[in-house]
DNA sequence: CGTGTAAGGAATTCTGACACG
DNA sequence: CGTGTAAGGAATTCTGACACG
């Protein structure tokens, strides 16, 4: 484990100004990692929003998830 | 402000082991200032969570609120 | 591909009150 | 005094899908 998973999809989003729909999406790319309630809502750590706040830059940049995801690998 | 307040009461609730009464009551009680949701929910910060548990050690070694209170004044 | 949205349901939180003592 | 609880409502989040392209 690396860092305490403990906010919410609401205030991550007003944190890294993205929506909840990007946020999801790129834990659907298996892009970030968040925790989960015992009834299923999404927790996640200051670590998760830096990672989505670069994931959505390098997007901006041009790159795909699939690339993205491979950074991830290779490091 | 001191730090971000992102944290729910439900994840209060886990890390310091109170439950959601008590630490509502805390706030009543004028010991802790989480801040609000638009929609009224509670956030609290590292901080906050910290104060929580300081004040229910202090409750159980005799002190009453209005004291603790006393001593927040007092700093 | 990455993101928007409407849809219905479920989890979470909120307040005010009654209770004990 | 500090905390438990049942009650009803409201805010928040979840999933799967259709849309655009």
């Amino acid at each position: 484990m690396t860092k305490k998973k403990v906010i919410q999809i609401g205030v991550v989003s007003e944190l890294t100004g993205l929506t909840e729909r990007q946020i999801r999406y790129y834990e659907d790319r298996k892009l970030i990692f968040p925790d989960r309630s015992k009834g299923g809502v999404r927790k996640y750590s200051f670590e998760d929003i830096q990672a989505i706040i670069d994931i959505h830059t390098k997007l901006s940049d041009g790159f795909h998830t699939v690339e993205l995801r491979r950074m991830l690998a290779g490091s």
